[in-house]
DNA sequence: ATGGACGTATGT
DNA sequence: ACATACGTCCAT
């Protein structure tokens, strides 16, 4: 694998975007494991491309690692809505008031995304930035983002 | 529909 | 090993 352009910007060869459902993605992604897996210097560029901004670092990306129970792995809060952004327990609610049987985050604090049960949740379609120079047919990485209906 | 209990995934 | 809290089942 060629080594990416180290900086904030990705590298001047082409982009080309599109898109693809989630299971083509999740090949995409298993790809990406099984070249990581037989190169030995795979882990230390794969590092390199992350640094670089090369490859996507979102929760759904990491949720495709493994698809096949994606529909058993636990969500993560978002980190961004305003519940997530709280960092207290509120100490009145329900889940804070019942918190050693309860077992659950403080209401006030509940991520907005983790409130909708899964099934509400559709991923329509994964858009695919693919960084390449077209006169070597390099690809020297990928950004991975969903689109939620 | 809403809340309580609990197994257990997940991160440290 | 331990704390947190998601997912699921059950009662109300």
């Amino acid at each position: 694998m060629p080594r990416p352009r180290v900086g904030p910007c990705p590298p001047p060869e082409n982009i080309y975007e599109f898109s693809m459902d989630a299971e083509e993605a999740q090949s995409l992604h298993f790809y990406r494991k099984s070249l990581e897996k037989t190169s030995p210097l795979s882990k230390y560029i794969e590092t390199e491309h992350q640094q670089a901004g090369l490859f996507s670092l979102s929760p759904f990306d990491a949720s495709l690692d493994d698809g096949a129970d994606l529909q058993k792995r636990r969500r993560k809060k978002c980190g961004k809505c305003v519940p997530c952004l709280h960092r207290e327990n509120c100490g009145s609610c329900l889940n804070c008031l019942n918190r050693r049987t309860g077992k659950q985050i403080c209401k006030l604090r509940k991520c907005d995304q983790l409130k909708k049960r899964r099934s509400e949740l559709e991923v329509s379609e994964v858009q695919i930035r693919l960084f390449y120079d077209n006169t070597k047919g390099v690809v020297y990485g990928y950004t991975v983002s969903t689109s939620i209906v």
